[in-house]
RNA sequence: GGGCAGUUAGCUCAGCUGGAAGAGCAUUUCCCUUACAAGGAAGAGGUCGCAGGUUCAAGUCCUGCACUGCCCACCA
């Protein structure tokens, strides 16, 4: 039973860590008896590792798994990684860069070897740091995008859709990220502001002298230009709508065209027309059926166009355009501008959009089904006012652009018949688990697969229904079980690219939302309120907090600055102040633990014997409810707030002081009697707090009870209500009395070793009862050897006075009181109690107060006049004392 | 351009349905009192972003403004 002075978490962390892996604590069986509540884990990319994003996430997850655990639902947390697409091709592509290959060089069979071996060895980092910063995941459960299951459901996904005709290929304008060589989503490119230019070019007319000025932000484009646009409305223009141009440079014919997208006020008005290389551009060409013409191709290179720019980059051909034009008299002028510009969420190269044969989802119905959802509150945001953004966001969603031109991920199941030379036949793909056997047209027996893989986000998109096994397994029991899962929790990072997907998906395969609630948390930023990022150099690595101060401190700290949907500033100091928590706790079981020692049995039933048993039951059923309350709407800061506060300034600071007077006696059935409440309470705050800091509580929790459950699996306490709520009013009295004496012997500088006596005269009689059963309270916590009751005493000479709990108090100090100091202290405790007495009678002279207010607001009002009243009177009388 | 948050003590933040301004850290004084100096006791520190309004009463409700941050948008 012997514990350190300090709490050492290392030793506790590894052994509870691995406890609850090795006896699989957390580990879920389907159990039709019990309610199941399940989440499924963000899967991390398996690029990564712990990061304080991660840790927030998990640690906030986890304390919804075990506080559900306690309150006995059939718990089930699911741990998996992402294969992360893109990112971590690329991260495997800059390894071989240092080995001077290119991924070319090795083929895409041979590439994604490398691939697969980098995985293996590195892709599980992340989650072994789950397992120690204690995450309650089934172990047995772990599941990553791309393994065999995995890849069934998307495989069956994709088939599904594209039998229902929603997946379809399509030449369309979409987002191109030259350096990735692939097309991206529109929800991965990020759009950033860029100091650029204007220019504001001449197209001169074919039929006359003029000209119409257009103005642009990529000059280059104008080769590829198929029209100039205005606004019909646009007066300047009217005359001129239906006209043709001369491109300059090109010397191409183009028209002028009228579209209300134009806005009349900006530029000049009058808007060059590139279909195949903007969107806006593209949606004009279609309404006014303009040709496209594509001069720029996957590589970034100009193509399509005058042979002097055929082959240099856009930047050159900018260049180049720009001072052809100037030359040639076409550049009217040149303004600083600044506009964003759209980069590649993985590489931050600039987008390119450009013309290219894809894949696409068509999302309309199931965005429709996903708004529905929302409406129907079949889907609830904490907070909510994520709803609405989201909303906006599905039903202004385009087609989802599926495909993606890398080698690491899950190959588009389409297959094409192929004749005996492999060209491609005319034949309809095939969507198709594995090779087909036969093409149903053609009786062919060749076939190739499509090149393309798909976005990362689309398996991510089935995560929920994937991990119970949807695709691989008809009648999967877990799915039928476990699904929908109980809640999501995740950054608001990747609510589109991530979180409606999901319920797209699940309302499409499963005809149920993935889950009801969707906690979206903040952002862990540095306390400067920059994020975090290694360029700026202020990441602060989960694991060496833990290094310095411990797992639950980490949690706890995270825990408490994690209000729902905001983000939060983190620093140092608070990782500090919940190190010295898990330390104020475990010295606290400390005390009791040592108390303990030849006590060999409690009683059995809690008796509560005096006012601070009532009082500190009735204070821990009342924390108990807010933390209950807000553990269920996911205010883990509430959560944890509630029970420092308790544990500390009650418990701590008032409670066990107090008990210390029992603790001495001599009588054995009064310690025990004070120890059975003391470790009652000890317990159920242990409980309370395990959730966030599990490893701390579940070490004590096992030193206090050798043989019992685990705290993990114990039962949380339940509502109560004792019926003690008098006692916080008479502790108070209490509380105020100690309070009030301490510093008066705090201001005169009178050290706790003097023991001293005091005098109380009564004012109140209402609470003589209460203070005179409790008389020992003052003496142990205000060391004041004997007080003295009576009515209308007499101030002795050389005291200290204090009005406290319906009592005038007299300290006696002959010797130790500086009377100048008393006679200063006193004028400023009548000042104070002056300015009580204006504010109270202003009040109560307010006519409209007194006849609008609620009665007992008017009498606390009256109460809190009287109480200033006489207590001016009577420090007044101290005064006149004291000369 | 639209939307959403935030603005309370030097710093990080609590303040629920409106009724005397709170915590932690930092700071000052005293104390190594036999759970804890990673501690205890006491103190100092705020006209609650600004301006109006509703109300007997506003940090709390309403309107407008300012600043900060985030999200969205077809910013040529």
């Amino acid at each position: 039973m012997d514990m350190d002075k300090v709490y050492n978490s290392k030793e506790v962390e590894k052994k509870w860590s691995k406890y609850w892996v090795e006896n699989k604590t957390f580990s879920a069986k389907i159990d039709k008896n019990k309610k199941p509540f399940t989440i499924v884990i963000p899967p991390a990319n398996v690029t990564g590792s712990l990061h304080m994003g991660h840790a927030l996430n998990t640690t906030l997850q986890d304390i919804i798994i075990r506080f559900k655990k306690m309150q006995g639902y059939n718990t089930l947390w699911v741990p998996g990684t992402d294969h992360g697409g893109i990112a971590t091709q690329n991260v495997v592509e800059k390894l071989l860069k240092k080995e001077g290959i290119t991924k070319y060089d090795l083929g895409r069979e041979k590439f994604l070897e490398k691939m697969w071996q980098w995985r293996s060895e590195t892709g599980d980092t992340i989650l072994d740091q789950l397992k120690m910063i204690g995450c309650g995941l089934d172990w047995d459960r772990v599941s990553f995008t791309m393994d065999e299951s995995r890849s069934k459901s998307v495989k069956k996904a994709f088939i599904q859709l594209f039998e229902k005709g929603l997946i379809y290929r399509g030449k369309r304008l979409v987002n191109w990220c030259p350096r990735c060589s692939t097309a991206l989503s529109d929800i991965e490119v990020e759009y950033e502001d860029e100091k650029s230019n204007l220019w504001h070019i001449k197209y001169p007319l074919r039929d006359s002298d003029g000209y119409i000025i257009v103005a642009t932000t990529r000059p280059e484009t104008m080769l590829g230009d198929t029209a100039v646009a205005v606004n019909p409305d646009d007066e300047r223009y009217t005359h001129l709508v239906g006209k043709t141009l001369k491109l300059p440079l090109v010397n191409r014919e183009i028209k002028i065209v009228s579209d209300y997208i134009i806005d009349k006020s900006f530029g000049t008005g009058a808007v060059k027309v590139t279909p195949a290389h903007d969107v806006t551009d593209n949606e004009i060409a279609k309404r006014s059926n303009l040709e496209t013409i594509e001069i720029i191709d996957i590589n970034g290179k100009m193509i399509n166009v005058p042979a002097k720019y055929q082959g240099l980059s856009v930047e050159e051909a900018r260049k180049e355009v720009v001072k052809d034009l100037e030359e040639a008299g076409f550049l009217a002028k040149i303004e600083d501008y600044a506009h964003s510009v759209g980069r590649c969420y993985r590489c931050s190269t600039k987008v390119e959009p450009l013309m290219s044969e894809q894949w696409f989802l068509n999302v309309g119905e199931m965005s429709k089904k996903a708004v529905d959802a929302a409406n129907d509150s079949k889907t609830v945001f904490h907070p909510q006012s994520w709803k609405r953004p989201y909303i906006l966001w599905l039903e202004n969603l385009r087609d989802w652009c599926i495909s993606r031109q890398i080698w690491w991920g899950h190959r588009i199941p389409i297959y094409y018949c192929v004749d005996d030379k492999g060209n491609r036949t005319n034949c309809k793909p095939i969507a198709s688990f594995d090779k087909p056997k036969e093409c149903p047209h053609c009786k062919g027996k060749n076939f190739v697969q499509d090149e393309d893989v798909l976005d990362t986000w689309f398996s991510s998109a089935l995560w929920p229904i994937s991990v119970f096994g949807w695709g691989e397994n008809e009648n999967s029991q877990d799915l039928k079980y476990f699904y929908p899962t109980s809640v999501l929790a995740t950054g608001h990072e990747i609510i589109y690219l991530w979180v409606a997907r999901m319920v797209q998906f699940g309302l499409e395969f499963m005809k149920d939302v993935p889950y009801k609630d969707i906690f979206i948390h903040g952002i862990v930023r540095d306390k400067h309120g920059k994020k975090m990022s290694k360029s700026l150099g202020n990441v602060v690595d989960p694991r060496d907090i833990i290094e310095k101060y411990g797992t639950d401190a980490l949690r706890f700290a995270l825990a408490q600055s994690a209000a729902p949907g905001r983000d939060m500033q983190i620093s140092e100091e608070s990782f500090l102040a919940a190190r010295n928590f898990a330390n104020k706790v475990w010295n606290a079981s400390r005390f009791i633990l040592m108390n303990l020692e030849g006590i060999d049995k409690l009683d059995e039933k809690i008796k509560a014997a005096e006012l601070a048993d009532e009082w500190i039951i009735a204070e821990f059923e009342s924390t108990l409810e807010k933390v209950k309350t807000a553990y269920d709407s996911y205010n883990t800061d509430a959560a944890a707030r509630e029970i420092y506060d308790f544990f500390w300034t009650k418990y701590c600071d008032w409670y066990i002081e107090l008990s210390k007077i029992r603790m001495t006696s001599s009588d054995i059935n009064v310690k025990r009697q004070v120890l059975s409440i003391l470790i009652y309470i000890l317990k159920g705050t242990l409980q309370l707090l395990s959730p966030v800091m599990p490893f701390i509580t579940s070490e004590i929790w096992q030193i206090l009870n050798k043989d019992e459950k685990i705290i993990a699996e114990s039962v949380f306490p339940k509502t109560k209500d004792s019926g003690f709520l008098e006692s916080l009013e008479k502790m108070r009295i209490m509380q105020d009395i100690i309070v009030k004496i301490r510093t008066l012997r705090s201001e005169m500088n009178i050290s706790p070793a003097v023991q001293i006596e005091a005098l109380f005269d009564i004012l109140d009689e209402n609470k003589e009862k209460t203070v005179k059963e409790n008389e020992h309270y003052i003496k142990q916590l205000a060391k004041i050897i004997s007080i003295q009751f009576g009515k209308n005493i007499e101030r002795p000479k050389n005291s200290a006075l204090a009005v406290a709990g319906g009592f005038e108090i007299f300290l006696p100090l002959e010797g130790l009181i500086d009377i100048e100091k008393e006679k200063s202290r006193l004028s400023k405790e009548i000042a104070i109690a002056k300015q009580e007495v204006e504010r109270t009678t202003a009040k109560l002279s307010n006519e409209n107060f007194v006849k609008r207010a609620p009665k007992a607001e008017v009498e606390k009002i009256q109460t809190r006049l009287n109480d200033a009243t006489v207590k001016i009177e009577k420090i007044n009388e101290s005064l006149k004392f004291l000369g």
